[in-house]
DNA sequence: GTCAAGTTTAGAATAATTTTAATTTAAATG
DNA sequence: CATTTAAATTAAAATTATTCTAAACTTGAC
C-alpha cells in the first residue's frame, strides 16, 4: 500500500523528513514499512522524547496511523537493537524508550512518572570502582529521583 | 498460633536472632506475625541480599515456611515503607528489594540479572545539576551495567 | 475471654508484554 | 511487470509480575 517508491515521491516534494527517516531505517537494515515509517516519524521528528509503548501507540492513534500494539512493541525493540533508541529503567513496571542517544542522565519525577534529561556534561563521576573480573562496563546510568519539596 | 509470648520464650533460649527481628518489627510498628517473623529472618539474617518477591517466596518454601505469595508481596512493601528495605530498579519487568540500607550503588550483570553492591564511598559524583524548581532530590541511583568482555 | 483491628490467603483480576499463527507486504528475481 | 520468498503485521491467546477481593484467621487491647 505504501511503497518505497511512494516514499521517494513524497520525499521529493518535502525533502527533509521522509528521506531522513528513510535513511535512518535503511541505515539500520530495517525495511521501511508503512508502520515503521509512521512510528519513526512520530518518534524522531519533534525533539527528544521518553515514552512507553502505550504512549507511542496512543500517539499513533491520535495521528490516524493504525498500528497494532504488538507492532509498536516490535518496532521499539527493533529500533533499540538497531541503536536508534535507548531503553531507560526507572520504573520496575514498564519500559521507557528514549530518543536521545547522546550520553546523558535523568531526573525522574516519582509522583508523575516524568523523565527529563540531564546533559552528559552536567554530571561527572570522579570515583568509580573497576568493573568486576572479566566484565566490561556497558553503561552507567545515573537517575536523580526528585519529588515536590513537601512529604 | 504463634504468639508474642511464644516468641519471647524462644528468644530466651536463643537470644540473638528472634529478639533482633522482633525489635526490628516492633520498631517499625509492624505486628510480629508468624509469617513476618519468618520472612524477616530470611531477609535479614545472613548478610546483604537483593531479591525479588518470587525469590523470597522460594526461600520460604525451601525453609519450610508456608507463606502465600500475596503475603510476600505485602511484607516486602510494608518493610519498604517502614524503611527496612530499599527497592532497586534495574529491570523494567520485576522489582528487586535490597536489605542493604546503607548509602551505596550497584553493578548490574545484564546477562544473569545479578546485582552486587558498590559501597557508597567507592562512588563520587563531583558534578550534578541543581534539582528542578520546587523539587528535592530524594535519591541518586548509580547503576553500572556490566557484561562479559565479549559481545 | 471478648472484640476490634490488622493480617493472611486462595483465587480472581489487572497490566505490561510476548507469543502464535494466519495474512499481508516488501524486495529480489527473472 | 509477475513471481517468489522472506520479513512484517496483526488479532487474539498466552505469559508474567503484581495487585485486589473477600472470607477466614490472628493479634493485642480491654
Ligand atoms: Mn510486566
Ligand atoms: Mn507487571
Ligand atoms: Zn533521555
Ligand atoms: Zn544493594
Amino acid at each position: 500500500m505504501y511503497t518505497a517508491r511512494d516514499a521517494r515521491q513524497i520525499a521529493r516534494q518535502d525533502a527533509r523528513p521522509y528521506s531522513h527517516i528513510l535513511d535512518k531505517l535503511r541505515g539500520a537494515g530495517l525495511r521501511p514499512t508503512r508502520q515503521r515509517m509512521a512510528l519513526a516519524k512520530l518518534l524522531f521528528e519533534g525533539g527528544d522524547r521518553h515514552l512507553t509503548a502505550e504512549m507511542l501507540h496512543a500517539d499513533a492513534q491520535a495521528a490516524n496511523v493504525r498500528v497494532s500494539l504488538a507492532t509498536v512493541y516490535n518496532t521499539l525493540h527493533q529500533f533499540h537493537r538497531a541503536g536508534l533508541l535507548r531503553e531507560i529503567v526507572v520504573d520496575s513496571q514498564r519500559s521507557y524508550f528514549d530518543t536521545n542517544m547522546s550520553d546523558h542522565h535523568h531526573f525522574y519525577f516519582d509522583r508523575t512518572g516524568d523523565l527529563t534529561d540531564i546533559p552528559g556534561d552536567q554530571v561527572a563521576i570522579s570515583v568509580l570502582p573497576p568493573a568486576p573480573e572479566g566484565m566490561a562496563v556497558s553503561r552507567i546510568d545515573v537517575v536523580v529521583r526528585v519529588r515536590p519539596q513537601d512529604d
